[in-house]
DNA sequence: GTGACGTAAAAGTCATACTTAAAAATGCGC
DNA sequence: GCGCATTTTTAAGTATGACTTTTACGTCAC
């Protein structure tokens, strides 16, 4: 996920003070914050708190009404698969619930991004795929998981946008940020499983000879790898 | 889609003036709006202005930097999945191409939604979705196309609902307007394609007798059916 | 109790003055 | 003429006070 961190701007710093928050469950759905008491509590003008508001208000994380104020809206009704959201999800409380609903999407969208990247991978882009999956495979023994992570993650990046669909190559982010949390999560000691190395060469190979069929059944295998190793780790 | 409309107050104003020009393409990436040019152009305080660029920088349309002003980002790098970008784009002239890479999104999403509904899906779920399923038969034959939608879109959202990931969930709205786009663009006089029908019965039938497999399996044709349809239209 | 009405509270809007960052122009030494 | 430091300038960012609008809530008459 990329690192906005605290962005720019004073609304920039009540934005990542009130999301992560609001997105914490630390306000009840219902709980009403008013603008001037924002005011006071980050000691900025109400230009500011406005501008903050906005942005919460256009993630649906709260509504703004006249003679009411601002009030929280239920999760359901969250923007979901807005990129800060998600970040901000990811590092709070609900961060297995959210680590493993995102995994599920990924087990559904990763085959058919596969499938779709067989038939319209450029050149370079399987050139790409074999050379991470080969990274990976260098890797994969002795430690080096941060440096296996880089390829893991450049691997499903390319397959994503290499699928040609827009809102696939969206979810690069995604995925990363899901395999990052596992890697940094999960027991730092083990080496990543054999078996999902040699998957992603397979993969690489698939997509590179267009052969959409196997690249979409081994990408499937991989991410019920995902899945399972979910499991075993989650509550 | 939730229709918002023009929203309330004069910064929704402005954003649903900028937000549909923007998707639209109408500015090309590297565009450069000034703050006071749009003041003049809307006749509005700096203050509505600068909300409206705020909601526009979080859905990464554009992007304010000092002494330059705000420019229009590159289309891969808006959030495509921001409800509203969405609808902007499914009203602009990129109709077609969001209305492709949805469904194909879909295609991915749904069966597995149905696969988990399945397991997860709640006695009263199950009845709806059987409820639907009915509707749409009964819709099916004679000019009831709009009866049959409302039915359609129904099951589908229920379906994504009860699978109980938040993120397929929260695509209900997503498919509802992909649905409704495909009928109010389609030959509006066809009748639905009567084993698209049958399909969904079935799948209400399977995710009652709990069988993901097969419910998963169904939902795919349906899916498949829902592109062979696109192609056919699309140029 | 119910309905009309008035009040007040909080967000929304506007105008203005001021601050800050950074791009661009300027000037200086070499 | 070229490179680098310095100043200038521009447009966004922030702060503040005055005013408007919506609307929840309490009041009063019936």
């Amino acid at each position: 996920m990329e690192n906005e961190g605290a962005g720019q701007g004073l609304h920039a710093r009540v934005l990542e003070s009130l999301g992560p928050a609001i997105t914490a469950g630390e306000y009840p759905p219902g709980t009403i914050l008013r603008t001037d008491e924002l005011e006071q509590r980050f000691d900025v003008s109400r230009t500011v708190i406005r501008e903050a508001i906005r942005v919460l208000e256009s993630m649906h994380l709260v509504a703004s009404r006249r003679r009411v104020g601002v009030t929280v809206r239920p999760a359901e009704e969250w923007n979901v698969y807005d990129p800060r959201v998600i970040g901000w999800r990811l590092a709070g409380p609900d961060r297995p619930r959210q680590l493993r609903s995102l995994t599920v999407l990924r087990s559904a969208v990763e085959p058919a991004a596969a499938g779709l990247a067989a038939r319209h991978a450029t050149p370079t882009q399987c050139a790409e795929l074999t050379e991470h999956a080969m990274g990976m495979v260098a890797t994969s023994r002795g430690q080096q998981l941060d440096a296996y992570l880089v390829h893991d993650t450049a691997f499903h990046r390319i397959v994503l946008t290499a699928s040609g669909n827009e809102m696939f190559a969206r979810l690069g982010d995604v995925v990363a940020a899901v395999l990052t949390g596992r890697t940094h999560h999960h027991v730092m000691f083990t080496d990543p499983d054999p078996a999902a190395v040699t998957l992603h060469v397979q993969v690489a190979e698939a997509v590179r000879i267009g052969d959409a069929e196997r690249a979409e059944a081994l990408t499937r295998e991989i991410t019920v790898g995902a899945m399972a190793e979910l499991d075993v780790l989650a509550p």
